[in-house]
DNA sequence: GTAGGGTTAG
């Protein structure tokens, strides 16, 4: 093949620069080293150089030196440019490839999501008898890691003992995690022990990690304590993080404790692993701690992750600082952080900051796109999410299924049916997208709300894929909204058995019951509980005051100022009452999750919140609340009141939904 | 003479 049939085959708009008469002369005469420094400095990040340089390569005949080709290739191939297929074509000129641009086209591969052409290249590779080198065997094992590929992954394995590279520590180390990565943990072992004199802190490391990754923490741990004699920072790292995430916090923090060093990793994955156990009063706290030892700035990673703190417990104002602290440091907002920081202000009822973030977006990607649509949706703006989810469309941007699950959401919660309808079959038909469970439960919910509970039952057993238990949950709660004993006693059989450890299904059910005035039926829900040995986890609500979040629990007196905040909730009863509010927690609703321990003065977690709140905030001021159930009846049409008779807006987030109290009603337009 | 490993990825 020769140096001009090169340029025909290329696609025309991206064809490499022509090189006029007058430059020609100087160019062609450019040497091979003057060229690869050219496309080693300026090319990675221009693509009118990288053409440049392409183009004066091909004209003076460098093109086919490998030096020269892997180069090019290499940049055509950045993500910078993301346009690998034509880096494709590029390398399907190059005339008989070497093993150094075979291994620069097959982690391209790997680089630009293709991890399955890398295996394929490979063949070719063989096929064409190019030797592979070690380079390619790591590569070849992440990449089988990523899509999966254990067949494949054995016979690559077999090449490399074959051609003697299995004492590489890089295709170790990669082999290691990619077995543990298949559930093949005593295989990754074997990799491991085979190097038992090199002792490579590296692979250890790695084994620690896929041991964590498979649950078997006591091998870890063993691994750990025992046969590394040599570790470092990353050893205590892989501890740490798997430790938090296999739930097991306080071990993992009594190991990051005794840290002599620690870096952002170590930091990040205490945060990470608090915020996993749902503790994420306790995140946020080691973020302030790691701020107060100042000797780490911290970066994207864990700033989105204590955005995501912020978020679930209602800290607007340290999600503020957060947002400041982006602002002072010039950190790029990219699409991860851009949306834990507009989902932070939307899941903190400040939708305003969170559109303000959104239209300083300036790349916006489809992530940042849905969590404004996913904000507008959780704040019952049901006709803003879709009219956003048009404009998305006409940016030329390609929905995904979270764009589809926010808007149908968003269509559930304001009861826009036909048009959630809509949106369900446009999804495959016109998109391509296969609707998820998610999706079906969303459509569950929607059917559910608007009264609609046979379309509802139908849908569920019209399904493809096997309905979950977030989907019975939908109908369940729907049976509650519309008091259908008869139905919710049905799907609530069906959910006892899915999942016989979730207190909230027992308390939904037993509701239903309750509502229907079937003592009998909720007693029995209640002595089924105890059998079981199901545990209720207690109502916390959470309240953001002066930047510090406070933390109220039912029947509990560990904040300061709890006989104040007690009294101020007589005040307010009292005042209520006068207003005509009528407690009806006895006979309504019988929310046993928290309902249990409630005695005359032991109050709902929301309503002890929003009377610290008012003791603590001028007149006027929004109360914020974030709770972590579900709301009750009882305390929905307080907040209700409240807000009338106290002139005061109320935001509460539970767990399902938001509640904008203003002037005796509630955004939610009292369906949650 | 060209290039890699582990611990975070919300």
């Amino acid at each position: 093949m020769s140096t001009s049939t090169t340029t025909t085959n290329l696609p025309h708009h991206i064809k490499p620069k022509e090189v006029s008469a007058e430059s020609t002369a100087s160019t062609s005469k450019l040497s091979q080293k003057t060229i690869l420094h050219i496309l080693n400095t300026k090319c990675t990040t221009s693509l009118q150089h990288l053409k440049q340089a392409h183009g004066v390569a091909l004209r003076s005949g460098h093109f086919q030196d490998h030096y020269v080709a892997g180069a090019i290739v290499k940049c055509y191939a950045s993500q910078h440019f993301s346009n690998f297929g034509f880096a494709l074509k590029v390398f399907d000129s190059v005339w008989r490839p070497n093993v150094f641009v075979w291994n620069i086209v097959i982690k391209g591969c790997l680089e630009n999501n293709e991890a399955l052409s890398c295996i394929s290249y490979y063949c070719k590779m063989v096929a064409m008898n190019a030797r592979p080198n070690k380079f390619t065997y790591s590569i070849l094992f992440k990449a089988c890691t990523l899509v999966q590929a254990v067949e494949e992954a054995l016979q690559i394995h077999a090449h490399v003992v074959k051609n003697q590279f299995g004492e590489d520590g890089h295709i170790r180390s990669a082999g290691i995690q990619m077995y543990a990565s298949f559930g093949l943990v005593e295989e990754a072992r074997r990799m491991l022990d085979e190097a038992v004199e090199s002792n490579d802190v590296i692979c250890s490391n790695a084994m620690i990690d896929g041991y964590m990754k498979c649950g078997d923490v006591e091998a870890a741990k063993e691994l750990f304590e025992k046969h590394m004699p040599s570790k470092n920072i990353g050893s205590w790292n892989a501890m740490v993080s798997g430790l938090a995430r296999c739930g097991m916090l306080k071990e993992a923090r009594e190991l990051f404790d005794g840290m002599s060093e620690k870096d952002e990793i170590s930091w990040s994955a205490m945060v990470d692993g608090y915020i996993k156990g749902g503790c994420h009063k306790e995140a946020l706290e080691i973020f302030n701690e790691m701020q107060k030892e100042n000797l780490l700035s911290p970066r994207k990673f864990i700033l989105s992750s204590v955005l995501a703190a912020c978020a679930n417990v209602g800290a607007v104002d340290q999600g503020k600082w957060v947002h400041a602290y982006i602002k002072r440091n010039t950190i790029q907002l990219d699409a991860v952080l851009g949306a834990a920081l507009l989902d932070m202000y939307a899941k903190c009822g400040r939708l305003d900051m969170a559109w303000e973030v959104f239209e300083n977006i300036k790349q916006k990607q489809i992530s940042t796109w849905n969590a404004m649509i996913g904000g507008l949706a959780m704040h019952g703006r049901a006709d803003d999410a879709i009219e956003l989810f048009s404009k998305m469309q006409r940016s030329k941007l390609e929905p995904n299924g979270v764009t589809f699950l926010n808007v149908l959401n968003a269509c559930a919660h304001s009861g826009f049916v036909d048009k959630g309808l809509n949106f369900f079959s446009s999804m495959k038909k016109f998109y391509g997208i296969e609707p998820e469970v998610e999706h079906y439960g969303c459509m569950v919910d929607m059917f559910g709300r608007a009264g609609q509970l046979e379309e509802a039952e139908q849908l569920i057993n019209s399904m493809p894929i096997k309905p979950n238990a977030a989907v019975w949950g939908a109908l369940l709660g729907a049976c509650r909204i519309h008091g259908n004993v008869e139905m919710g006693e049905r799907v609530g059989r069906i959910l006892l058995e899915l999942e016989p450890q979730n207190s909230g299904r027992y308390a939904l059910l037993s509701n239903i019951y309750a509502k229907a005035g079937r003592w009998d039926d909720v007693e029995k829900v209640r002595m089924l509980m105890k059998e079981r040995g199901v545990k209720t986890s207690p109502g916390i609500s959470m309240v953001d005051i002066g930047g510090l979040v406070h933390e109220f629990k039912v029947g509990e007196g560990s904040h300061p100022q709890m006989k104040e905040v007690y009294l101020m909730l007589e005040t307010i009863i009292e005042k209520l009452q006068m207003e005509g509010y009528s407690p009806n927690s006895s006979q309504v609703l019988f929310d046993i999750a928290e309902e249990e321990k409630e005695t005359a003065l032991q109050y709902h977690s929301e309503k002890l919140a929003i009377a610290f709140g008012v003791l603590n905030t001028k007149p006027g001021t929004t109360i914020r609340v974030t709770k972590n159930l579900r709301t009750c009846e009882d305390c929905h049409s307080t907040i209700k009141i409240f807000s009338k008779v106290y002139e005061r807006d109320i935001i509460v987030r539970d767990r399902m939904r938001y509640h904008h109290f203003r002037n005796g009603r509630c955004s939610c337009k009292d369906f949650w």
